[in-house]
DNA sequence: GTGAAAGCGCTAACAT
DNA sequence: ATGTTAGCGCTTTCAC
């Protein structure tokens, strides 16, 4: 038996709410709104002392139940992020969560597994809890999206764009140059036969990226033939990378780089490879730059992207700080080279 | 300029309330409450028909606001966790995400990065909204969670017990015999000199795998000498590992498997290991079993932790629909095994 | 500069 | 079996 609760207060005090502050500081209800909402001039020097120093007595904080029935608005932002396993996603939602925080909002976060029902029912819990706004870290169509589009809450989509509406509000990278500078970096060291190794093409971010790639190639005269280029139909970005290698070794076609859409997708190809016990692998690339690659994949040329940059600037398209500025956050991507010592 | 809208309803139609579901099936706005909360035997079973199909002609949702009002509790669960950039958590939060959702339950998400103080904020923050209940991932002692042990609001300490109540809800595994389980793999295989690498010993299951390991080799006859085991003050797991493999490689101490608290300890002790080309590196232990480490470190055993399940462990507790179990969720661990090949 | 009061959507007595 | 109503905590007119 250890001694618990050393009880300043009574145990489960009852949470103090506004009229209860109101009668500490011997004010009415309405002047605790006032102050603690900071309405201009509309209150005397002292009548906010008295005030706050009933909030702090009784450790007030307004029932946001209150707040929200009032106001028809929570300070809840949904962020329904396609594949929270995926350490990228993981890493983009800790991010936002601590901008938001700085608002003073609360980020609620969501699995859709990529599944436009399941979207659809977070969207419709969303819309019952009067969301300020919803962030999709991969959207995918739906009807309920559809629905909301157009609507007063604040829809934003981070790194894969609004599958129904291209000028929507967005913070990314530009895939497209990013898949330039891949491209680019891999011919100028003499790559002239990529092989290229991408995630389902349902996302904006890999379509750009596979185009890019291509293109680059192609540009400079040596186009990438079809054999090369695999989608394998696996859901994880592991296993597509695993597969592909697979299969590309076991064609035995030959290819001087391994460019990949996804450092996931990297690994499981690299695995493949180890496992084989390939004497001299090609360069291979990746895009992400997963913060372990310096510590697990130091063979792994990447490009960099600032997700931890990312929640500042959803929380700034969602507060509207960014006033007159148009609503593409495209952000900086750098290639980070590595490769085997 | 894209189509937008299709509009089968007005662009923003105001969210429907419980007024507007009795107006249309010609109900009380009770009996539509009774309905909808499926209170027993008090309707007839046209007038649930009637009330069925209004709330899905206008797609009605209980308003969250009003019913948190009412009620004085939400259904929102927060979940603490103190590191969200560690991948560990993120799985744990994932699954606890799903398991919530199962339960109609909302996740909310919070980053303490291990403040007594951010913690104290989210908490104050919580019991604002009405929180269900709180889980820690990794809690830290703070006097809010002083305030709020005994309360109404149930605690829930995952990985980590609760720092002032070892007896609290728990989930998790049991760090002790995964300790002695790493030890006597090692030393079935010929270890007797191991250097043990360990995070900070705040954390009560760092402290259990410690004091486990270092039991079992004495209890062999090998005790772990003082030198071997170190505790580097870095932040970062990765940081910790890297540092402490220099320590060890600098000091030319002799010692035959490297045990680390945590995988991400063991993959900064790999980085410096392969960067100075170690020939023959030692077995490598680790705990946690990340799941990228079948793809990039097939060099290290780990003792898998079922992260995976965690989730409904605290949902169960949450629920209460383990009635008359125990509050100690201990769940079961695995070492696997991996080796250079 | 401050107070009184309406009303947001909901549930739970209580009444019928 | 169903309806009426009070009231949860808050913001916001509207008076004063």
């Amino acid at each position: 038996m250890t001694m618990r609760r050393t009880a300043l207060k009574p145990p489960d005090a009852q949470q103090a709410s506004i009229a209860n502050v109101a009668e500490r500081a011997g004010v009415s209800i309405a002047t605790v709104s006032r102050v603690l909402n900071g309405v201009a001039n509309k209150a005397s020097p002292e009548t906010v002392a008295k005030v706050r120093q009933a909030v702090a007595e009784l450790d007030y904080r307004p029932s946001s139940a209150g707040k929200s029935l009032r106001q028809k608005q929570s300070r809840l932002v949904a962020v329904l992020a396609a594949n929270l396993a995926n350490p990228t996603m993981a890493a983009i939602a800790a991010s936002t969560e601590v901008a938001l925080r700085k608002q003073g909002l609360v980020m609620v976060l969501c699995d859709t597994h990529d599944d436009p029902d399941l979207q659809d029912e977070y969207l419709r819990e969303m819309r019952a809890q009067q969301a300020r706004a919803i962030v999709f870290l991969g959207a995918v169509a739906s009807p309920m999206l559809d629905m909301m589009r157009g609507g007063s809450t604040p829809l934003i989509f981070v790194n894969r764009r609004d599958p129904g509406d291209p000028d929507g509000d967005f913070v990314g990278i530009d895939n497209a140059q990013a898949g330039r500078d891949v491209a680019a970096h891999a011919l100028e060291r003499g790559v002239r036969r990529p092989a290229l190794i991408h995630a389902p093409l349902a996302s904006s971010a890999t379509r750009a990226r596979v185009v890019a790639i291509t293109e680059s190639f192609a540009a400079a005269g040596c186009p990438i033939p079809p054999s090369l280029i695999l989608g394998p139909p696996e859901r994880e970005h592991l296993a597509i990378g695993y597969a592909a290698a697979g299969m590309l070794l076991q064609n035995g076609d030959q290819f001087d780089a391994l460019i990949c859409t996804g450092d996931l997708i990297a690994f499981g190809v690299h695995r493949f490879i180890e496992e084989t016990a390939d004497p001299a692998p090609p360069p291979i690339y990746g895009f992400d730059d997963n913060p372990l690659n310096d510590w697990v994949a130091p063979w792994l040329s990447s490009v960099l992207i600032p997700y931890s940059t990312f929640g500042q600037a959803v929380a700034e398209l969602i507060t509207g700080d960014l006033v007159g500025t148009d609503r593409q956050r495209v952000l900086p991507h750098r290639l980070i080279e590595r490769r085997r010592s």
